[in-house]
DNA sequence: GTCAGTGCAAACTTTTTGCAACTAC
DNA sequence: GTAGTTGCAAAAAGTTTGCACTGAC
């Protein structure tokens, strides 16, 4: 068995018992938007989603039932939602740890990174009569490659200056 | 003189120095929407501080400008962003320190925490090849105030259902 | 059979943009 | 005087909602 598959499949049995216990409705929709966001494979948006199920073919969703299903899974603790600036993006929840995001400010680009160090400090962090369900820091800054790229356009603009002075 | 206003100034001065870098004019539009973020006294929205622009009844701005301000704002490194599910919501940046909010996923209200202990771990958190200007740790799960409202609504729902099976 | 859930389109909210008017330089 | 900014209104983008239809129970 695929090794990915095996956090969608307890994630597939919390969602059935989340609805089960609700008494809502076990639709296939529901379903099949959980299995594309496994699909998606890390973070991903609306459209994203959309993309991948148009793609993958064997099941149309329209876009309404995809932004209800995704405040349904949130409720239910499945997934993440990062609402950024540009448009919320998404991931599985397969734990409760606490997790550390990379956003450039320039690209928006969101990363998830690996911060062992940081995480055992959040651990054991509690906050007074506030029920904690999820720890998430973001790290805003540049990412590497906007960096690279001011750092090229700043050298075009310097040469331009010194075009100017030369032409005096 | 107020306390309040000492890292108001500073940042009034910084905005200043961002502007004439940059060869930006410094209109009084964007000094008075700085001052009307000071009055805010913490985490605020646009729809908020238009508020209290209008109460404090000086001086009138469009909304697009303030929106557009805040922009330059965030690229200055005078606020803070924090892009929230309902509407973005924004507060002075006094210094770099790593901060921490409790948001609630079902009132939705940001608070700042303090949390010196995570604080200390988050501040020699470093991402190669990734320029960090920001940690911001949002802590999402119930506040005080959901929590009790939740604990009512379930305890009258269990009434409701006694009550269904006195009347059998 | 019933009603929760879906699809579609239309509404709504927040944010961005185009353009004329203005004003800081 | 000129070009960067503002204000307004209109557009865009993302998300939510109303309503008729469908299908899970």
């Amino acid at each position: 068995m695929d090794k990915k598959q095996e956090p969608l499949a307890s994630l597939r049995e919390r969602l059935t018992r989340y609805m089960e216990e609700r008494a809502m409705r076990k639709t296939p929709e529901r379903y099949e938007i959980l299995r594309a966001a496994g699909l998606a494979n890390g973070i991903f948006t609306i459209d994203g989603l959309m993309k991948i199920m148009q793609e993958d073919g064997t099941f149309q969703v329209s876009r309404a039932t995809v932004f209800n299903t995704m405040e349904l899974f949130c409720d239910a603790g499945l997934i993440i939602k990062h609402p950024l600036a540009t448009a919320a993006h998404y991931e599985l929840r397969t734990d409760s740890a606490p997790k550390a995001y990379s956003i450039c400010r320039q690209c928006n680009t969101i990363t998830r990174v690996s911060t062992s160090t940081a995480k055992l400090a959040l651990q054991n962090l509690h906050i007074r009569y506030f029920n904690i369900e999820d720890k998430l820091l973001y790290i805003h800054g540049l990412c590497r490659k906007c960096q690279a790229k001011n750092r090229q356009e700043a050298r075009k603009k310097q040469n331009t200056i010194k075009q100017d002075n030369n032409r005096k």
